[in-house]
DNA sequence: TGTATTACCAACCAATCGGTATCTTGTCAA
DNA sequence: TTGACAAGATACCGATTGGTTGGTAATACA
């Protein structure tokens, strides 16, 4: 009945995927108590791998949290964000839309776990420098993707030549972080919602 | 040469101010560590107070945090916000002039450890629903004194007739504690005052 | 002055933490 | 087929955690 294995899952070892499981759960781990209070046993629990295994591919919780960034939240955000943005030459459109699908797709979730990003952020920086660093390469280039983007609909004239781009995409990823974590604490879907309805009119604003 | 020693001193015991000294201390801790990080141990070398006189005090680790927030964080952001707000006719004014002295009073710690408010609203509403409502009673309170001056400015004509102000109110909170999250990690105090002052750009929008 | 109660202290506790030591086993190149 | 190394398993470690225990001393009240 069943097709012949692929080799790659019949084998009794897969670094990369005990990898990958790894990742996984010490994303969700933290996403849910944060990193200093993830357990390490927890994540293993989640995952039916050994403390050795772990520890085989990562030398310490500060290296499995460092990961966690670079290959599970820095993608997520490259897909959602970074990448619509580059290619289109309307922002504002962008924008609006980007944060359309936001208020579209919030649930239980997000409301109550908030943006991972941030939760590190507020959680690590001021403890870690390493971290800091990490979560700063992050929040740069969401920052310097919008400040392109408002650059180049300035030249096409889709964005009032008086606002400074720099300026402006700084404070429309402080104001995003900033209403997902107000929904947090208001575990309120309209709450949020309505707040990012607000941003959605500051960022009408900026057009001619 | 010393003056005779007011009672209040020279007792022995004083639980008002054992309270408060571990009030002050647990707050430090907290901002520093966040609440879970946060060691009885660490707050109890910083005030030489024992463990069994805390304990005498509060009857857990939780009943402290929450003591923190309602005793050193409500007050704190009653007095630097609601009341100037409260006795203010004309809300787009204070605040501005309001943002302007947070602007100003930028300094390395606010920059370093952030809003002691948003710090626990992140890290303890998902995990502590005790916290959640004790928070959330700081963060409603903020809104309504925001949402009701906005509505006094709109009876004097200050405030532009078409701006919700219960929905504006509730940006601008977000947006101040998405400006803090945003500098603690850029470690810019450039940062951290631009983006504030782009808030201040969109209040001035609301006027007429 | 006697007494009840509040305030405080020092020693201790089980549980959990991140991390390590030692070992076995699977995999792949030669 | 074999040797070398990567991958994983198990048992254990000291340190730290929030919290408890049984007791003492200061204070307020009668």
């Amino acid at each position: 009945m069943n097709a012949v294995q692929p080799i790659a899952t019949r084998k009794t070892r897969n670094p990369e995927q005990t990898r990958t499981d790894l990742l996984a759960a010490a994303y969700n781990e933290i996403l849910e108590s944060g990193f200093q209070a993830a357990s390490l046993d927890r994540i293993l629990a989640k995952t039916s791998v050994s403390k050795g295994a772990l520890y085989h591919h990562f030398g310490t919780k500060q290296e499995l949290g460092l990961a966690v960034v670079e290959d599970v939240i820095a993608p997520q955000l490259s897909e959602r964000w970074f990448t619509p943005l580059q290619q289109s030459s309307d922002p504002i459109a962008c924008l609006q839309q980007l944060l359309a699908e936001k208020i579209a797709a919030a649930d239980e979730r997000i409301l109550r776990y908030g943006c991972p990003l941030n939760n590190l952020i507020q959680e690590m920086s001021p403890l870690d420098e390493n971290f800091r660093q990490s979560l700063q390469r992050i929040l740069d280039q969401w920052v310097q993707v919008i400040a392109a983007a408002l650059r180049r609909g300035q030249a096409q004239q889709n964005v009032r030549s008086d606002v400074d781009p720099a300026e402006a995409a700084l404070f429309v990823v402080a104001a995003i972080e900033g209403c997902v974590g107000l929904g947090k604490n208001m575990q309120s879907l309209r709450s949020y919602q309505t707040c990012l309805g607000q941003l959605q009119q500051f960022i009408a604003s900026l057009a001619p």
